[in-house]
DNA sequence: ATGTGC
C-alpha cells in the first residue's frame, strides 16, 4: 500500500497511507499539499484544474502545514472547492478567492417529529406550497423587505436580529455554528452596492445548486450518537441550503478588486491573479474580515427566515404547530468562510486563518466551541447529496484537528460544469424522472437549474463519506432520502 | 455562486 503513486498531468502524488496522498513541496511552493481522497475519487479530478489549483494554493503567504482537498474537491476559483487552507493570522494573509463569492453558503438541518408515512400522500400540496412560499430564482424578493438600516442591523447582529424580530427562538441560536453571529462583522466595510444588492433578497434560495428539500432518514449507522441529534429511521427533516445572495457575491467582487489595486506586489508572486490576498496588518485585511464577517451573518439571517417560513408552511399544511411538530433545528453549518482560529501547530498555539471552501468545520467531541448539546459526542456536520441521492449527517471526527484543521467535506463535488450539464440533460426529464422512479418531487424556477443540478452531475456522495469517515474526520451518523426539493 | 460578462 505504501509508497504508491498517482499522476495526473504534471501532478505527481505520492501515497502516505490509505485516503492521504502528498504532492511534495518543490520550486516555490511554501509547503507540501495534501489530497484526502480515494483513489476512484482522484480520478474524477485527474483532467481538470484541481490539482494545479491546489499546488497554486501553498504558494499563499502564512500557510501553515500543508494545503488540504478534500475528497469532494474540483476546481473553482482559484482555491479549489473542497480546499482548506490555514494561513499565519500575523505573518501571512487573508485571501477572498479562498472563501468564495457565496460568502457563508452553508445548509441547516431541521428536524421534525413526523414520520414518513404522515407525509406520504401530501407531497405534491407540500411542494407547491413551499414553493409559493419561499422565495426563489435569481434577482430580487425575498421574505423581509428592508431598508439599509435593517440590512446594517443583520449583518452587525445575525441571528441575533432575527431573535428580537420574532423569526427565531432562542434554541435556533444555540445549534447554529458560533450561534449564528460573527461578533467581529463590521458592516461599514461592506459597501453600499453590497447592501442595495442585499437589501431585497433577505430569505430567498437563490439559484445554481441551492434548494430546500424535505428528506426521510433512511438509516441511522450511530445509536447513541443519533440520540444526542434526535434522529432516528423515517423521520422527516428539512435540508436548507442557501448563501449570502448577491451581497455576499458583491463583498468579494469589491474586496478582490481592492486588493488587485493595493496589493499589486503580493499578487505578482502568486501563480493565480484568482488568489488575490490582503496581507496580515494591512487596512484591507482588517476591511475585508470585517465585510466577510458582516456577509455570513446575512447568510445566517438568510437560512433562519426561510427556516421560519418553512415551519409555517408545515403548520398550515399539516394544521399543526411548529412546536407540536417540533421543527427544532439540528445544526447549521457555514461551506465558504474563514475564521480566525488558534489551533495547534508542532506543539506551538498558532492564531490562523482558516479558509474552508466547501468544507465543513468537523469539531470533534469535547472542543469548547461544539454547543453544548452535543459536546459529548462531536460537533454535527451536514454534508448534501444531489436532489436524486438524498445526504448525510455525520459527527466532528477525533482525527480532525490533527489531519485537516477540524474540518471535512461539504457534498458530494460537481463531475462536470453546469454548461456541460445542460448538454447532457434536460430539466423536464430529469424531474420527470425523479418522481417517477424514485418517488422525489421537484418544482424548480428553472428548468435549466434542474439539468444543471441533475443527479448525474454529481460525484457519488456516499463514497465522499465514506472516506470521510474511515479518516476519522467526520463520523457517519445517519443518511436520508429526498421527499421532495424546490430550487431556484 | 451571481441583476448568468466588464
Amino acid at each position: 500500500m505504501s509508497n504508491g503513486t498517482f499522476d495526473a498531468g504534471d501532478v505527481t502524488l505520492e501515497q502516505v497511507r490509505e485516503h492521504v496522498w502528498e504532492l511534495p513541496a518543490t520550486g516555490d511552493m511554501r509547503v507540501p499539499a495534501r489530497v484526502f481522497a480515494s483513489r476512484a475519487l482522484l480520478e474524477e479530478i485527474s483532467e481538470d484544474k484541481t490539482l494545479e489549483q491546489l499546488r497554486n494554493t501553498t504558494h499563499l503567504p502564512g500557510i501553515t502545514n500543508y494545503a488540504i482537498c478534500m475528497p469532494d474537491g474540483h476546481q473553482g476559483y482559484g482555491f479549489p472547492v473542497g480546499g482548506v487552507g490555514a494561513l499565519d493570522a500575523e505573518t501571512g494573509c487573508i485571501s477572498p478567492g479562498a472563501v468564495g463569492y457565496d460568502i457563508n453558503c452553508g445548509v441547516r438541518m431541521m428536524k421534525t417529529n413526523l414520520t414518513y408515512d404522515e407525509v406520504a400522500g401530501t407531497e405534491a400540496e407540500l411542494v407547491d406550497s413551499l414553493f409559493a412560499n419561499v422565495p426563489s430564482g435569481l434577482g430580487g424578493g425575498g421574505i423581509v423587505e428592508s431598508d439599509v438600516e435593517t440590512v446594517n442591523e443583520i449583518l452587525a447582529r445575525g441571528v441575533d436580529w432575527a431573535l428580537e424580530h420574532g423569526y427565531a427562538v432562542e434554541e435556533d441560536l444555540l445549534h447554529c455554528e458560533d450561534e449564528g453571529t460573527r461578533e467581529e462583522a463590521d458592516p461599514d466595510k461592506v459597501t453600499q452596492k453590497a447592501k442595495d444588492r442585499g437589501k431585497n433578497q433577505i430569505g430567498s434560495l437563490g439559484s445554481g445548486n441551492h434548494f430546500l428539500e424535505v428528506q426521510r432518514v433512511t438509516n441511522v449507522f450511530d445509536a447513541h450518537v443519533g440520540e444526542a441529534f434526535g434522529l432516528e429511521e423515517d423521520q422527516i427533516v428539512i435540508l436548507i441550503h442557501c448563501g449570502s445572495r448577491g451581497l455576499g457575491h458583491q463583498t468579494c467582487t469589491d474586496y478582490l478588486r481592492k486588493i488587485e489595486r493595493q496589493h499589486q506586489g503580493l499578487l505578482n508572486q502568486l501563480p493565480d491573479k484568482e488568489l488575490a490576498a490582503a496581507p496580515a496588518g494591512s487596512q484591507l485585511e482588517t476591511d475585508y474580515y470585517g465585510a466577510m464577517n458582516a456577509a455570513i451573518n446575512f447568510a445566517w439571517v438568510n437560512r433562519q427566515l426561510i427556516m421560519h417560513r418553512t415551519r409555517q408552511v408545515f403548520e398550515r399544511v399539516f394544521d399543526r404547530s411548529w412546536q407540536n411538530m417540533e421543527m427544532e433545528l439540528l445544526y447549521d453549518v457555514a461551506h465558504n468562510i474563514a475564521k480566525k482560529e488558534t489551533h495547534d501547530v508542532d506543539g506551538d498555539q498558532r492564531e490562523l486563518y482558516v479558509h474552508r471552501k466547501g468544507a465543513t468545520r468537523a469539531f470533534p467531541a469535547g472542543h469548547p466551541d461544539v454547543p453544548t448539546a452535543y459536546r459529548d459526542v462531536g460537533q454535527p456536520v451536514i454534508i448534501p447529496g444531489s436532489m436524486g441521492a438524498g445526504s448525510y449527517v455525520l459527527r466532528g471526527g477525533e482525527n480532525s484537528m490533527d489531519l485537516t484543521f477540524g474540518s471535512t467535506a461539504h457534498g458530494a463535488g460537481r463531475l462536470m460544469s453546469r454548461t456541460q450539464a445542460k448538454n447532457e440533460y434536460w430539466g423536464g426529464d430529469v424531474r420527470d424522472e425523479l418522481e417517477d422512479q424514485r418517488d422525489i418531487y421537484v418544482k424548480a424556477q428553472s428548468g435549466a437549474t434542474v439539468a444543471e443540478e441533475a443527479p448525474g452531475v454529481y460525484k457519488d456522495v456516499d463514497e465522499v463519506v465514506r472516506v470521510s469517515d474511515e479518516l476519522g474526520i467526520g463520523d457517519k451518523v445517519a443518511r436520508t432520502f429526498p421527499v421532495c426539493n424546490i430550487k431556484g
